[in-house]
DNA sequence: CTGTTAGCGCGTTCAA
DNA sequence: TTGAACGCGCTAACAG
C-alpha cells in the first residue's frame, strides 16, 4: 500500500512549489507551457488523483449527488435510480444511492452521513417507517439541497415531486364500479405516508359517491410480498362478504393474489377483478393480462433532477416549498 | 443557508480549546466530566455534524464502502445491492451504489470519484463495455481494497467472487439433450466477459461430447431486452435449420421469446425447449413456467462483503489473488 | 484535566 | 510566471 501521491511529491519532484502544480492541474492560464506540460505529464504517469477531501474541506462544490430509497429491488425505484444516475451523469453529477431498507432508523444515519460528507444534494423518497421528519429538515441547515419524490414528507418545506395518487385510485374504482364490480377492496400500506393516504381516500370517496355499502380498506404493516399477497386474499375469501374486486398497491402483492386465486379457483376477472399499481416485466406473457397503473419513472427522474440541479444552482433557494404532480395511467387489460 | 458549525464554533461558544471540544466529542475519558456534558448538549442542541472530509483528510479511515454495478434495475444485481446494503448496515458501514449502465467510460469515471474521495473499498461487477482492466489496478495503488463478483477481471491480483457459469450451463445443456432436444440455440452476450464466455464454453463442449451438429452461439452486443428477445426467436425461426430449444442468459430476452413464441405459434415445450438465466417475480404464474437457473444472490453478497471486510481490517492483503466459487442451482419447470 | 502546536492536501491570496 | 504563507476542520503529540 503505496501512500497516495499529493501535489507537493509532484512539486518536489518538479523543483517547483506545490502551488505552481496545483494551478498547472487546473490550467490555470498563468503557468509556463512548460511546466505545466511536465506537471501534466507526471501527474498522469503516477495517476495522480485530487484528494477530494482536501477540496472540499475548503469549501468548494462536490458533484455527488446521494439518492435514497426504500428498496432498490422494487421496479419502481430501480427505474428511477437507474433513469436519474444516466440523467446526472450525462451533467458531470455522479449519483450515490443509498437504501432505507425502509427503516427510518436506517434513513436518519444515511441522512448524517450524507451531511457528514457534504453532498451537494439529495433525492429522497422516504420509508414506509418515517414519521418523524427532523432529519431532513436538518439538510436545509446545513445548506444542502433537498427534493423529495413520490413519498414525501408534507411538512419540510422544499421541492416535492408527487403523483396523482387521489384521482388514478379514484379513476381505478370507479372504472371497477361501472364495470360492475360492487365489492371492491383495497390493498394499500400506512396512511402516514402520503401515497398510500391519497390512494386510501381516492378509493374511499369514489365509494361514497357511487353509495357503495362495502367498504375493505387494509393497510399493511408488512413489507409488500408475493406471500402477503396470497395470505390476504385468502384471508378475504373467508370472510362473510367477499370481495369481488381489489386495487393492490404492489405488484408483489398482485402476483401473490393471482397465485392464491389460481389455487382456490377464483377467476380473474369473472370471480374477481383486479387493478395493480406499477408493472411486471413479464406482465404480456401473464394470463390475464393485469390491468395496471403505471406511473411515470421517466417524468419524476427528470423533474426531480431538474429542480435539484436548480436549487445547486441558487436558481431555487433553499427551503422553498414547489409541488409538481406527474400523472400516472390506468392500462387496461383483461384482468376486470 | 447558515454556515456548518464546527468545533471551533463549539469552543469558542464554551470558553474551551477546541481540541478540548474534539475530546468531549469523541468522548475521551480524560475530559472533565461537567465539561463533556456542556459540549455533547451544547453539539446536540446545534445538531453538529462531524465534517468526514477533515477527518479523512488527516488519514483516519471511512466507513463508506461503494458498490459498482452495471444495472441497477436488473433484478440479480438489485438483489445483490439490497442485501449487501443491509448486510454492510448491520456492521456499521454505508453503502453507496453506482451504475455503470454498462460503459467503460462511466465506469472508469466512478472509480475516479472513489479514489478522490476515499471511500473504504469497493465491489464491483464489470460492465460489457469493459476490456481494459487498468482503472482497477490502480485502486490498489491507492490501497483500497476491491472484491470483484460475478462479471470480474481475470488479470486484476484481488479476491474474486464466481459462479460456476461453466458447468451450470453444460448441465442445462445436457439436460436439454437428454430430453431429446438437438437444436439447441445460446443466446449471450460477449465472451469478453468470464460470465458470457464460461456459459458458452459449457454449452459448446456439451454439444461436442453428445456429437452434436448444430451449433448456434449467439452473443448480442447490445442491451439485453424484450425486444431482443423477440427479434432473436424471429430471425432463428426464418433460418433454414430452426433450433429446438434454447438456453438464453437474461430473463428479459426470455420474455420476448416467449411473446414471440406465442404470437408465431411456436409451442414450448414441444416446439422450443427453454431454460432461462435468472427468474422473474412472477415466474410461477407464466404458463409454462419456465426452468431457469437460479443464482445464489444472498450467498454472493455474503462472501463478497466478508472478504472486502477482511482486507479492511488487513486480514487479507491488498493484491492477493482469493477464488470463490458458488453455485447456482437449476430450478426444473414445465418448459422443456 | 486542558491548552498549544502542528499538519493532513489543496487552492487562494499577496508578493516578488 | 512563480513562490510563500495561510486556512479550511479536525486530531494527535506534547506540554503544562
Amino acid at each position: 500500500m503505496k501512500k497516495r501521491i499529493t501535489i507537493k511529491d509532484i512539486a518536489k519532484e518538479l523543483n517547483v512549489h506545490h502551488s505552481t502544480v496545483s494551478r498547472a492541474l487546473r490550467n490555470d492560464p498563468r503557468v509556463n507551457e512548460v511546466t505545466r506540460d511536465a506537471v501534466l505529464a507526471y501527474a498522469r504517469e503516477h495517476e495522480y488523483q485530487t484528494n477530494m477531501n482536501a477540496v472540499q474541506l475548503r469549501g468548494t462544490s462536490n458533484n455527488a449527488i446521494a439518492l435514497i430509497v426504500p428498496n432498490i429491488n422494487h421496479s419502481f425505484f430501480s427505474d428511477i435510480v437507474s433513469k436519474l444516475t444516466n440523467l446526472a451523469y450525462s451533467k458531470g453529477y455522479v449519483i450515490s444511492v443509498f437504501q432505507t431498507n425502509e427503516k427510518y432508523q436506517q434513513e436518519k444515519e444515511i441522512v448524517n452521513t450524507i451531511i457528514r460528507h457534504n453532498f451537494a444534494g439529495v433525492i429522497v423518497s422516504i420509508a414506509k417507517d418515517t414519521v418523524n421528519s427532523d432529519h431532513f429538515g436538518v439538510l436545509s441547515k446545513f445548506g444542502i439541497p433537498l427534493v423529495f419524490f413520490d413519498r414525501i414528507c408534507e411538512d419540510v418545506p422544499t421541492p416535492k415531486v408527487k403523483i396523482n395518487n387521489y384521482e388514478i385510485t379514484a379513476k381505478a374504482t370507479e372504472y371497477l364500479i361501472k364495470k360492475g364490480y360492487r365489492n371492491i377492496a383495497h390493498l394499500t400500506a400506512t396512511t402516514s405516508i402520503n401515497v398510500f393516504r391519497d390512494r386510501e381516500n381516492g378509493y374511499l370517496d369514489m365509494l361514497k359517491k357511487y353509495g357503495l355499502e362495502y367498504q375493505q380498506p387494509i393497510m399493511v404493516q408488512d413489507d409488500f410480498s408475493i406471500e402477503l399477497g396470497k395470505k390476504l386474499l385468502s384471508g378475504l375469501w373467508n370472510m362473510p362478504v367477499k370481495p369481488d374486486a381489489i386495487i393492490s398497491s404492489s405488484v408483489h402483492m398482485t402476483v401473490g393474489i393471482m397465485l392464491e386465486a389460481r389455487k382456490s379457483g377464483i377467476r380473474i376477472p369473472e370471480d374477481l377483478g383486479l387493478i395493480t399499481f406499477g408493472s411486471l416485466l413479464s406482465s404480456e406473457i401473464i394470463e390475464p393480462q393485469v390491468t395496471c397503473i403505471e406511473q411515470p419513472e421517466a417524468e419524476i427522474a427528470e423533474i426531480s433532477f431538474d429542480l435539484l440541479e436548480k436549487m445547486i444552482s441558487h436558481e431555487i433557494e433553499i427551503g422553498k416549498s414547489i409541488e409538481k404532480t406527474v400523472e400516472a395511467e390506468i392500462i387496461f387489460k383483461k384482468s376486470c
